[in-house]
RNA sequence: GCCCGAGUGGUGGAAUGGUUUACACGAGUGACUUAAAAUCACUUGAGCGCAAGCUCAUGCGAGUUCGACUCUCGCCUCGGGCACCA
């Protein structure tokens, strides 16, 4: 017998479905063999960024999952679209670029042929002829188009905002590349810096962003964070007039029912009043307070500990809205300025970080909301009120009610809602990236480049350093700035910024649908056909980026008619990561990474596949382990051996075939749910009982084996399947289905329990009703071991199952 | 500090109210072999016992139930996420 040996059936297999044409997706074709039920199915997954480390066995976790979930649906009948592409701008591959004096481009050529490499050595069935790439002028022509009608709808403007800024290397960093609040580079400490961005407005579709949630078959878990990333809060405004000024402080409240509570108003160091309000005696304190805070990263500002909060007096008051009183103005750094204003009313007896300032600055707590025990913690929670004057005696919902009233007559506050989403930052000051297709004429402000001249080519330069000015290195290319107003024909420059490799992977799942389109970002029937996208699976850490995001931006492309439908994806899942065997990250610095070539190379891909999926359940982090993959091996090995062995027998038992009809019923319960652990347990399982009853197992039972594992195993089931006689690809096979009645058997497993603790099992024939049950029970020896004198209180009776006697 | 998960053999895990430990790994014994590897067969949660068998065990403690890994409450530990969100 020929043995097993994947290096050499798994090329063939791979080169000859590439030249077929097999996973090529048809545009509104019927599908290839249920004509009439003319089923789509668009499965995607996270395109990979093309790195210079290559291949990820977490990549092929995720990607070997997918495809036999696509190899099965097409088998059932279904037109599917799965496509592949590389989401290939991004910061990694300049800072390699520049490391190792590889222009950006060659680099990410590289690194693409490398990954299709590696992806085609799994034996993935991509639709390879929709590739796309976002670093390709033919696609990011659209990236740029996208752009250009956020602008003109008013969704991109600039602002000043603060960045991370390394003084030392003298460019702004991502905060990735911020360790601990050092430059990750040089390890200096990082300082924030002003500078003037693209921001979209993606606030603008908060509630849309929450609301069309609902329909979406997402996991909780991922509809809970988006959900608690938009932070929808309802609330009021509510103005503090400053003592002896015309002006006052706004600050945003979800509790206004503690208004009677205030004993200070907080601002932070950003606050356009913080520098203004500060009076003689403390101008210095409070100068160099504001200075040190203002050099703290956001980084350092979010992980304060508890108690380590600081604060500062201005030395100015403000009135309370209602009662008049004088409170005091204090500037703190636990205060966010993008939030709420930028400043908050502090209400130390009900607030937990209120609280702890309070104690720490000796400032007063006065109890509003009856409880709890304010000597001792904050009272968060609802309770009645009190020292609220007319409000006493109120629910805190009613008081929320009532005195949000009373400060809108009075004009000193409103009901509003705050939301914890910002604006997105969408540019950066980088060259591997698409440029903003904007100019800056002297004349005329900012204007679009037109629809004509798109794409506006990054150009290809040797110097992509950065400036060392904050500027992107496109500013230094006099050539490709300097350029005519499209209005006015007078002197202008090209705006320098390029976008985030989020621009690109914002839509990339449309383009799939028409990849190669010079007239339009994608054909609108191809798009009405093909999206929303069924099935996209991905990372639990895109959840609040990029999920996000692409849901923005297609409600956008919605709303100027581009899209089909108000939501991108139908449903979402998410697959766990791969860890090293010692349990850590894989990772250089750990010296820990597994190389998928060097397990296909010693195993082979179909090993390595099924590996993955047996290795626990989907969601899961899970451990690499090579003593796993042999099993897997093994496991493979037999299915080759027996395959061959029993193709000579020619009809199956009973026993056989109900344990066949099990599988398959196992398999289309449990492919859909992601349960690929347990499904590869089944074959196993199956395998190990052909193994016992060889002789009863016959080609027909083979045969069906091998076509349900074939979407999990393509290349050892279609070697198979060819050896087994046919000619044509066990991929043009109809996905087969199971009889409950092949299920069923004479017998039954009858469990007897004592008081709950099981006593005796008994096989018994199937459909035995109580009272037979019972009787026989009674009669077996064990049984009356325990009975003896005592007295049957109740009987317990679970249809083919078990029978529970209570004395 | 907040939010979300998860705790089951030597290990990865299975079981979602009904035989705890499927499947796999590892380990052990035997067969084949000059030998090893590979393969095949058997054993493998712990304790007591010659055995039949009994007892205990799903992080800990209570509770609901004829019956709890599964449901409820309280606690502990580990992992992941985070924007101190007023």
């Amino acid at each position: 017998m020929e043995s097993y040996n994947p290096q050499e059936i798994e090329k063939k297999w791979q080169q000859y479905w590439e030249e077929k044409k097999f996973f090529q997706a048809e545009d509104f074709s019927l599908p290839r063999r249920q004509a009439g039920k003319d089923q789509k199915q668009y499965l995607l997954l996270e395109f990979p960024y093309p790195s210079g480390d290559g291949l990820h066995v977490g990549h092929c976790r995720s990607y070997s999952a997918l495809d036999a979930i696509v190899r099965q649906k097409r088998m059932a009948g279904a037109n599917v679209l799965f496509p592949i592409g590389w989401d290939a701008f991004g910061l990694p591959t300049e800072n390699y670029a520049i490391k190792h004096g590889v222009h950006p481009s060659v680099a990410t050529e590289k690194n693409i042929a490398n990954f299709k490499r590696q992806l085609k050595s799994l034996g993935l069935s991509f639709d390879w002829s929709r590739e796309i790439n976002t670093a390709d002028p033919k696609y990011y022509k659209w990236t740029q188009w996208i752009f250009l009608k956020l602008f003109e709808k008013g969704l991109a403007y600039q602002a000043e905002i603060p960045i991370n800024w390394c003084p030392a290397c003298k460019i702004g960093l991502a905060n990735e590349e911020v360790v601990a609040g050092n430059c990750e580079r040089c390890g200096a400490p990082v300082q924030r810096k002003i500078q003037k961005q693209w921001m979209l407005k993606i606030t603008a579709y908060a509630d849309r962003l929450i609301d069309d949630l609902e329909k979406l078959d997402f996991p909780e878990r991922v509809k809970s964070q988006q959900i608690n990333w938009i932070g929808k809060s309802f609330g009021a405004e509510v103005n503090f007039p400053i003592t002896d000024s015309q002006s006052s402080i706004s600050v945003f409240t979800t509790r206004i029912d503690t208004l009677f509570g205030v004993t200070a108003v907080v601002l932070a160091p950003e606050h356009p009043l913080a520098e203004k309000l500060v009076t003689g005696e403390n101008k210095e304190k409070v100068k160099s307070y504001i200075a040190e805070a203002k050099k703290k990263s956001d980084f350092e500002r979010e992980k304060l500990e508890k108690g380590s909060k600081s604060g500062v007096f201005t030395g100015s008051f403000c009135k309370h809205p209602l009662t008049g009183e004088e409170i005091p103005i204090w500037i703190g750094d636990y205060v966010i300025s993008a939030y709420g204003g930028g400043a908050v009313m502090m209400v130390p007896a009900h607030d937990k970080r209120d609280y702890d300032f309070a104690k720490k600055y000796g400032l007063s707590i006065k109890e509003v909301v009856s409880g709890g025990d304010i000597s001792k913690n904050a009272f968060v929670d609802y309770g009645v009120l009190i020292n609220s004057e007319k409000f006493n005696g109120l629910k805190s919902e009613e008081a929320i009610e009532k005195i949000t009233k009373e400060l809108e007559k009075k004009k000193l506050g409103k009901k509003t809602i705050q939301y914890k989403l910002r604006d997105w930052v969408f540019s950066r000051q980088h060259y591997w990236g698409e440029p903003m297709p904007l100019i800056h004429c002297e004349k005329c402000g900012i204007v679009p480049v037109p629809e004509k001249d798109l794409p506006v080519e990054l150009p290809y330069i040797e110097k992509y350093q950065p400036t060392g000015t904050s500027e992107s290195p496109l500013s230094a290319i006099s050539d490709w700035v300097n350029i005519k107003c499209p209005k006015c024909v007078g002197p202008a420059k090209r705006e320098t910024d390029t976008m985030p490799n989020w621009a690109g992977s914002n839509w990339y799942f449309m383009r799939y649908c028409d990849p190669n389109n010079n007239k339009e970002l994608a054909d609108s029937k191809k798009l009405k056909y093909w999206l929303p996208v069924d099935w996209y699976n991905g990372g639990m850490e895109h959840t609040t980026l990029h999920l996000l995001y692409s849901r923005f931006i297609y409600k956008f492309l919605f709303d100027i008619g581009v899209a089909p439908q108000k939501e991108p994806y139908q449903k979402r899942t998410s697959h766990g990561i791969v860890l090293a065997a010692d349990g850590r990250k894989m990772s250089k610095s750990f010296g820990n990474i597994v190389n998928p070539d060097d397990i296909v190379k010693k195993y082979g891909a179909d090993t390595l596949r099924i590996y993955e999926m047996f290795m626990g359940p989907f969601d899961q982090a899970i451990a690499w382990s090579e003593d796993g993959v042999r099993g897997v091996s093994r496991f493979l090995e037999k299915v080759w051996k027996k395959s061959l062995v029993c193709a000579e027998n020619k009809t199956s038992g009973q026993d056989v075939l109900r344990a066949l009809h099990k599988l398959n019923k196992k398999i289309n319960e449990e492919l859909d749910l992601m349960k690929f652990n347990t499904i590869i347990a089944g074959f196993m399982e199956f395998t190990n009982f052909v193994q016992s009853h060889q002789e009863g197992v016959g080609k027909d039972t083979i045969e069906k084996m091998l076509v349900l594992l074939s979407p999990f195993a393509p290349h050892i089931t279609e070697e198979l399947w060819q050896k087994l006689g046919h000619r044509e690809s066990i991929f043009m096979e109809k996905w087969p289905e199971f009889s409950e009645k092949m299920l069923k058997k004479d017998t039954i497993t009858l469990i007897i329990q004592i008081n709950g603790r099981v006593r005796d099992i008994i096989e018994v024939k199937a459909g035995i009703s109580e009272r037979e049950a019972k009787e026989l029970t009674l009669t077996r020896e064990r049984v009356k071991k325990y009975l003896s004198d005592k007295e049957v209180k109740k009987v317990i009776f679970v249809a083919e199952k078990l029978i529970n006697i209570v004395i």
